[in-house]
DNA sequence: TGAATACATGAACAGGTATTCATATATGAA
DNA sequence: TTCATATATGAATACCTGTTCATGTATTCA
């Protein structure tokens, strides 16, 4: 049953099951972008800012103030939410406004929370 | 109603705002914690492990054929993965078998999914 | 016991990323 | 127009992370 694998030297030990989920698995394009989109939550700033435009829009000032960062870093990672569509944002005058592009964000970053707060006995 | 704050030379433009919001936050902690459980989540080759997985318990030379990546480097990821809680495992002679150790896994797997599949029109 | 093998792991390296700093842009006010 | 300010952004830097390479450990088999 083992085998050796065509590409890079790595022994196979159950042939018909790696075959088998192997067309079962979505294009490589896919699971890319999935993880790139998890990406944009693996920071503590990005969860942060997310977390408070839960609560309310904000302008970057006050974000920033929140935190307790510079107006620099926050407009950064805003950019970030923005490019990956979890902010949008409004301008009145000189300041801008974000909040959430998608209410569907808020699931996922509470099932993430849920999990967490599950695990924290352990 | 502008002012400035006392930390970080940044300007406060909604006060109120800004107070009612700070005491709403999570401990800094948890939401450390939220961006440490996700950033597991935001990497290609853990993204394609953890589908297979999803699939069928496998071996870690099964793994890193199906993927085709060195053994060691799935050896590196499945460590990040267990250590985060993401998969168990059970010793088999030499063989290392490893699988889900949650099935809440896929339900925020399946979310994400979903939402890079409707966004893939835009 | 000795060879083969499935897996783990430490060190090194390359590429990526978050923040800072300096500066640019844009809008409002005087 | 000129100044102040809210935000954006490019470059530089320090840190982090994923893979590779070499090697160690544990188990099976002869």
């Amino acid at each position: 049953m083992t085998e050796k694998s065509p590409c890079c030297d790595v022994t196979v030990i159950h042939e018909e099951v790696v075959e088998q989920i192997r067309e079962s698995m979505p294009p490589e394009e896919e699971l890319f972008n999935l993880a790139e989109f998890f990406k944009v939550f693996g920071d503590t700033t990005r969860i942060r800012i997310l977390y408070a435009l839960f609560q309310s829009e904000m302008c970057v000032c006050d974000i920033a103030h929140l935190l307790g960062m510079t107006q620099s870093a926050i407009s950064h990672q805003l950019r970030v939410l923005k490019s990956a569509k979890l902010v949008r944002y409004r301008k009145e005058g000189r300041v801008v406004y974000y909040s959430l592009d998608d209410e569907h964000i808020k699931a996922i970053f509470d099932q993430g929370y849920q999990h967490i707060k599950e695990q924290e006995g352990n």
